[in-house]
RNA sequence: UGGGCUGGCCGGGCGGCCGCGGCGCGCUCCACGGAGGGCGUCGAGGAAGGUCCGGGCUCCACAGGGCGAGGUGGUGGGUAACGCCCACCCGGGGUGACCCGCGGGACAGUGCCACAGAGAACAGACCGCCCGCGCCGACCUCGGUCGGUGCGAGCAAGGGUGAAACGGUGGUGCAAGAGACCACCAGCGCUCCGGGCGACCGGAGCGGCUCGGUAAACCCCACCUGGAGCAAGGUCGAGAAGCCUCCCCACGGGGAGGUGCGCGUGCGUUCGAGGGCUGCCCGCCCGAGCACGCGGGUGGACUGCACGAGGCCGUCGGCAACGGCGGCCCUAGAUGGAUGGCCGCACAUCGGUGCCCGGCGACGGGCCCGAGGACAGAACCCGGCCUACAGGCCAGCCCGUCCG
RNA sequence: CGGGCUGUGGCGCAGCUUGGUAGCGCGCCUCGUUCGGGACGAGGAGGCCGCAGGUUCAAAUCCUGUCAGCCCGA
C-alpha cells in the first residue's frame, strides 16, 4: 500500500496529469502520466460508472497494492504524476488481469530513458 | 414425524508474508523547521445503505395579532421526541398459532357517482300487476267469462340493469299492492342499568319505521410545527492598498476602533434602499448600504469530534414497550477519504457419469474430486422507519399423521 | 447537506389538474402505385402505463412504500 505523503491530494494535481500528460489504456483502465522535478506521486480515479462504493473501493484497493508491487519491481518511473483511471470493466476483473493492465500500460506511458 | 406461526440472536474462523490510518512509548539523524525507523494498542454494520420522520448540538431570530401552509388522526401507556414502540378496542382474513388496517367527522356545507338501466339521491315506471270505459273476436245457461287492443287512473310485489335500486322472512290486508299494519331478525337514534382510566363491551326499554357511497375530493374538528444546518459554529493564518468613525495636534502628522478585493449600471441614506419576525397583511425592530453584471484572490491548519437519551450483567416494578437501583466497561475517527492485498488450513453449504458399506426398496452413512463465501463501506451524534441479505443457531406456540 | 424533475407501444412525447374511452409523430407489417426503389395512398399489428401494496364500484390518473435515471444550489 502506498503511503499517504505519496499520494496525490489536490484535484489541480489530477487535472495537470490527465490534461497534460501521456496517456495509454487497456480495457480496464487508463493510465496518465506527467513529468515533474517531484518525486513520483499517485492518483486514483474510480467514478461511479465501475460500480457501488463496496465495488469502487475494492477495485481502488487493488490498484494501489498493485502500484506498491510495481514500484517495488523497479517498474514505475521515479518523478512525475501518475493516475490511474479505472473503467467500467474493472469490476469484474480479477486481481493478475489488472496487474498485466497496469505494467503494459505504465510501460507505455513511462519515457523511454528508465530511471533508476 | 410432516407442515406452519411468532420472537430473539449470529452473519464467517485460524495462521503466514507484505501493507494502511489513529493513539501511546522508546531509538537514530538533523541545517532545530523536521526526517527516518521500531514496539505496543485500537481500527466498519445489522443494515454503516435509502434519507422518510423525531431529537441532541451550533448559529440566527424572539413583539405580537390575523389569514394562510404543512403534518398527524381508535383508546390508554412508553419515550428527550416522533409519523416510532407496547398493550387493548373495533373491522377484516385464517381450521389454528397468528396476521393485516392513513382506524376522527358524510343530519356544517359544497362537489362527484361514468357505462348500463324506467329510475342514481328527500329517485323512478320499460316489461309487468290491477281497476274503469270504448272497440274487436270466441264461447254461452243472454248476461257474463276468456283473449286481444286503445284511453284514463292506481301499484311497486315479480322480471331486467348496475358496484350500489330506499331493509329481510312470514303473515294480515287489498281491485292489485306497499311498514299501510303485525311478529321475529338486521340496522339507526335516544334513555337507563352493569363492567372498563378509556376506546368500547354486555343487558333492558322506547321511538320513528329504514334515513346510499366517496373526505388517500374540497372541507370541518382536535392536536403539533420559528429558520437554517458540522460546508452549523469557533480560533489562528493568508489576500491588500485602502475606506469610515472618533481623539490629539506645533497642521507636517500621530493614535484608537471598525470594515474588509476592483470596475460598471440601477435604486437609496430619516421624503429611508435593504433586512429580520418561514409565506401574505397589519404592526414592531434593525438600518447605510443593497441588487445585477464583468474581472480577480483565497479555497490552509486546529477545533467542533468521539463519555453518549452509551454498552453489558444482576435485581426490583410493570402483561408489555419501558423505567428505578447496584456493579463493571471505554469500543473507529478518515478528509482524493485508512480498516487492505496475496497465500495456506480446516468448517457450513452445493454439485459429481465417481468409489465403499447397510437395506428388497425409497434411502441413510463414509471416502474422493470440484465449486465456494450473502447484502453491503462510517464522514457531527443518537432514537426509529423503510429497503437489501447466502447460510445458520435458540426459544415458544399451532395444525395434521403415526406409536405407546 | 438541501431541493427538484422524469419513468406510458421499438424511439421521442401527450393524457394525470377534474379517476371510467390510453392518443400523436417517426419506425414496423400487408396491399396498391412503379420496370424496380423512394415518396405517396389505403389498411393493420404492437402498450401488465417502472415495481409492490392500498383507497374506490372503478386507478396511467388519488395515497403510501420502493427501484432506476437525470438536474440544480451550498
Amino acid at each position: 500500500m502506498l503511503a499517504r505523503d505519496q499520494r496525490m491530494r489536490r484535484g489541480a494535481e489530477f487535472a495537470t496529469a490527465v490534461r497534460r500528460g501521456r496517456r495509454a489504456g487497456t480495457r480496464t483502465l487508463v493510465c496518465h502520466w506527467a513529468d515533474a522535478e517531484d518525486p513520483l506521486r499517485v492518483g486514483f480515479v474510480v467514478s461511479k460508472a465501475v460500480g457501488p462504493a463496496v465495488v469502487r473501493n475494492r477495485v481502488k484497493r487493488r490498484l494501489r497494492h498493485l502500484v506498491l508491487d510495481a514500484g517495488r519491481a523497479g517498474a514505475l518511473p521515479a518523478g512525475g504524476l501518475l493516475v490511474v483511471r479505472a473503467l467500467p470493466a474493472a469490476a469484474e476483473s480479477d486481481v493478475e488481469r489488472l496487474r498485466s493492465d497496469l505494467e503494459r500500460s505504465v510501460q507505455r506511458v513511462r519515457p523511454p530513458v528508465v530511471a533508476a
